[in-house]
RNA sequence: GCCACCUUAGCUCAGUUGGCUAGAGCACCGCUUUCGUAAAGCGGGGGUCUGGGGUUCGAAUCCCCAAGGUGGCUCCA
């Protein structure tokens, strides 16, 4: 996005935080400051206002401030204090966030170790020695512990805007206070924060929640539950489709399609290790004779014991399991969102059963998948090095020397493929093994998490997953997770945003629409006809025969964005010959100009045998 | 789950400070019309105002609880 190839915008938007906070001391002078940062689109601020509550009433006033502030043209003054009397300071000022801060300051600056908490707040700028001053920036009365840097004075800020409050926990712990986020967006003009507002309506457009339900794809119910979509017909065709392509590439590498159930003992996730870590968030089932099952979460125990129900030479590895199949997983209900976080959802899961050598060859195979599936989208990928954290291995299973070899080893695979044109990803990793995760940059230049290729060691220690070696012996086996889409909701979600509803005609849930003039018998005649030549072709045609005017039905065609609409009347029965109506963004081919009913069907039918995207985004 | 806001017909929304049988457009159904590339005309059905409890002479409107949603926070195998 533009904003993000401006870095100049940073010390601009950093410096609206503290015009933000210098207008709220003025009108709430007990106000406790937290901290504020520049972000992508502008900045937060962190603060605490004891029991009252901010609402977008307040922002008109706080902006008006702010605005004064701006007028004013206060200079940031940058000066420094010893961190005792910063200390001093931020206690007699009652800003016992700032003091907690400091404190931390302090406190990290004397520790060899990193303290996590100043690298979360960005403070570790001299991290290994010992910090005896800290930096301080002031603006007209108001002065705040600041590293910078800063514009020069408060006039030199260009256009802002307040947007929404949230509640947050202090410093994103849950055991902290609650406090409320004031969130603000910032830009160098007005007229970019009015292109950004601009983008923002298009991304609303977009919604595929809206989408969703205007195209006819999917319905939640309150009936049913939160976060558990139901799929119309049109939408499972969608999906359908998708699923098709990514399997039909697997089946092409080897790989094996399995079946398993949805619901599993526990002692299966007791021996992969989920139970221990993501118990609350499965959804259990008891049995009448108190057994205990789960819902499955994710699907590798199960694969696990495909692979482990007979001894396995090394001659058949790797062995190679897909699976398009549900996952069930007790979200908390505010992280459902859509289609993108659901509580029950479809991954297109694959597993390979396979020794260390074959890893890369592996990993490659899939990341072809990859590039191939998402190259016919238009998207643009980027990778991201998920790995483990090593300040924090009370988050991850299996030894430090077999984490950082494994990881050695996908980075061979990633340098090999990107070079260095990867995101580090520490901390990213699975419980049970470091990733290579895929980022898709959609048509309107956000990003979404998709794409999984995970080397795992763990598991097939916990389900003692071996092969026969060479020498007869049995060997410790290796695992590679694997989803091209991750999840089909999730991809869809992404996908319906990317090109704004518009599918390409392999994927449109109705391929053609035929349309009648009026309700004469001869039309109708030809109209069913063509209707059932279209579907002998395996189009996915409607029939509107409805009492309507043509301009009505075209218009009803275009709002559900079907690819191709043909009218049909007498003239079309005289001549023969049709003049279909194309979709605005698809690239009209000559190939439909005025043609017979079996011509363009024809045409219309061998177009949706290949899977291009051939909208325009 | 936490914070803020929201929930009126299938959809999108009106509904003044609590006050007559709760409205509109679209969609749906019926009739008329038989129509040429983004909305023909007329008529009709449809809502216990998300659910439950309370305050009040009176609640869509105020209060409490629950469900669902939106934006954040936290989390994401």
């Amino acid at each position: 996005m533009a904003e993000n190839q401006q870095p100049a915008l940073q010390p601009m938007r950093h410096s609206m935080a503290h015009i933000f906070a210098a207008a709220v001391t003025r009108m709430w002078p007990e106000v406790k400051l937290g901290v504020g940062p520049a972000t992508d689109t502008g900045f937060h601020y962190d603060l605490d206002l004891g029991d009252y509550k901010l609402s977008n009433d307040d922002f008109k006033k706080i902006e008006a401030e702010m605005r004064k502030i701006v007028a004013q043209d206060q200079p940031f003054e940058q000066f420094t204090k010893p961190i005792d009397e910063a200390i001093q300071w931020a206690n007699d000022a009652k800003q016992t966030y700032k003091l907690e801060l400091l404190n931390d300051l302090k406190r990290a600056g004397t520790t060899v170790l990193k303290d996590l908490d100043t690298v979360e707040l960005g403070l570790e700028a001299n991290g290994e020695s010992k910090v005896e001053e800290v930096s301080f920036y002031k603006n007209g009365e108001f002065t705040d512990l600041c590293r910078g840097p800063h514009v020069e004075s408060t006039g030199k800020v260009g256009a802002f805007k307040l947007m929404s409050v949230s509640g947050i926990y202090w410093r994103g712990k849950e055991s902290n206070p609650q406090i409320q986020r004031v969130h603000g967006i910032g830009f160098a003009t007005l007229e970019d924060l009015k292109q950004h507002l601009t983008m923002v309506e298009e991304a609303k457009k977009r919604d595929h929640r809206k989408l969703g339900q205007e195209l006819d794809l999917f319905v939640f119910s309150d009936l049913i539950g939160a976060g558990l979509p139901l799929f119309t017909p049109r939408g499972t065709i969608l999906r359908r489709k998708l699923d098709d392509f990514v399997q039909e590439m697997r089946d092409e590498y080897g790989y094996q399609e399995v079946t398993v159930p949805h619901i599993t003992k526990k002692d299966a996730y007791i021996a992969s290790g989920h139970w221990q870590k993501f118990a609350d968030e499965l959804f259990h089932i008891t049995t009448r004779e108190g057994h205990e099952f789960a819902m499955k979460p994710m699907n590798c125990p199960h694969h696990t014991q495909i692979y482990a129900a007979k001894s396995r030479s090394y001659k058949e590895l790797p062995v190679r399991y897909r699976e398009t199949t549900t996952c069930y997983r007790d979200e908390q209900s505010g992280e459902l969102s859509g289609l993108s976080r659901l509580r029950a959802f479809s991954q297109d899961d694959a597993h390979v059963f396979c020794r260390t050598e074959h890893i890369e060859e592996e990993a490659l195979k899939i990341w072809d998948i990859i590039d191939r599936f998402y190259g016919a989208f238009g998207f643009e990928l980027k990778v991201r090095f998920s790995t483990h954290d090593p300040a924090n291995m009370d988050s991850y299973s299996g030894a430090p020397e077999k984490w950082e070899s494994t990881e050695q080893q996908l980075l061979g695979i990633i340098k090999q493929k990107v070079g260095d044109n990867y995101i580090d990803g520490v901390g990213e990793a699975a419980f049970y093994g470091p990733k290579i995760d895929f980022m898709a940059k959609d048509a309107i230049g956000r990003e979404h998490q998709v794409a999984t290729i995970q080397l795992d060691f763990n598991q097939p220690e916990g389900f003692d997953l071996t092969c026969v070696n060479e020498a007869g012996e049995r060997e410790r086996i290796i695992m590679v997770h694997a989803a091209i889409m991750g999840s089909i909701d999730r991809f869809l979600s992404v996908y319906i945003e990317h090109v704004a509803g518009k599918f390409p005609v392999w994927l449109s849930p109705e391929q053609v629409r035929i349309t009648t003039v009026n309700q004469e018998e001869s039309v109708v005649k030809f109209a069913e006809d063509m209707v059932i030549r279209a579907k002998e072709l395996g189009l996915r045609v409607y029939f509107d025969n409805d009492n309507e005017s043509v301009g009505k039905k075209i218009r009803s065609s275009e709002l559900m964005k079907v690819p191709y609409t043909v009218v049909i009347g007498q003239n079309e029965i005289e001549s023969g010959e049709l003049t279909p109506r194309i979709r605005k963004d698809m690239e009209v081919s000559e190939q439909h100009e005025a043609r017979t009913v079996d011509e363009f069907l024809k045409t219309v039918a061998n177009e949706a045998k290949s899977r291009v995207n051939k909208t325009s985004l």
